[in-house]
DNA sequence: TCCGATTCATTGCGGTTGCAACGAATATAT
DNA sequence: ATATATTCGTTGCAACCGCAATGAATCGGA
């Protein structure tokens, strides 16, 4: 019996996950057309405040080099601002302007509807599904 | 409230998805040193038989780009031929060689020893987690 | 205090990827 | 029958990614 690579959870999770996040592309597209290392930092930031690139790498699963060009891309759109740091020098402080506000507002609410849509597609299956990649996440 | 990309499923599915892609790629890579479109074509045509480009491409989700350089890769290394289709001549027919089907044999066992690791992790949550994945990949 | 180790952000580089263009082969419509 | 459209695999290209090296700043131990 040959191996079946439909059925194999790595390459299943894989297709899901870039299925998903084409879909969603495709809804913010309209708003603002950001990659999503783009869309990461922005959101993080939305949710965290006035951060450092490291911590930005630390918790959003890009590598530095990501968060960096992501952030001198939003700074050049006018989404965020780079400070240094007050006292670590070697800090680079970032935080979102008014305008990278209000897109996130506008994405947000985009992001939320979609994940309500998604919810209301998966069922009674969503809760396991939240367990299951958590799970996966860490293991 | 502000945005949360912790909780957010697109987010979520996707960092999974590269946490177990790694995961699994450090299984073969003692195996084989193989990229994952060729990692993708090996299994299908173990499964499939011979099969052309554009059969790969619309079921594997990869790109034709990716399909047509993993091929070659592949038979360069010896593990797969390509051949003219006999009536169309624009077809290639793939086909993996004995070393090709020697070595799906190998990766085929470690697929599955893998898969069953990761249902044993996940327990109960398994089945909702296969369902989900199905449906959020047709949406 | 002062020198080596460490942390931080950026940059360079090689490999990968997706898209579009291409040429060859086949199908379709008039 | 023949011109047009479509399909197929490959290739060129630009963007993207991850990793390692770099340079600046800070920390830590003797």
């Amino acid at each position: 019996m040959s191996f079946q690579l439909d059925e194999f959870l790595p390459y299943r999770l894989s297709v899901a996950a870039a299925q998903i996040s084409r879909r969603f592309a495709a809804r913010y597209a309209q708003e603002a057309g950001l990659t999503i290392p783009e869309w990461r930092v922005l959101a993080h930031l939305d949710h965290s405040g006035a951060v450092s690139v490291r911590d930005i790498h630390a918790r959003v699963n890009l590598d530095k080099s990501m968060v960096s060009r992501a952030a001198t891309r939003l700074e050049q759109a006018g989404l965020l601002r780079k400070d240094g740091h007050r006292t670590d020098r070697r800090l680079i402080v970032l935080e979102l302007t008014d305008e990278g506000r209000d897109l996130m507002l506008r994405l947000g609410r985009i992001a939320t509807q979609f994940q309500d849509e998604l919810l209301a597609e998966l069922g009674e299956d969503g809760p396991a599904l939240r367990r299951a990649l958590a799970q996966l996440s860490d293991g």
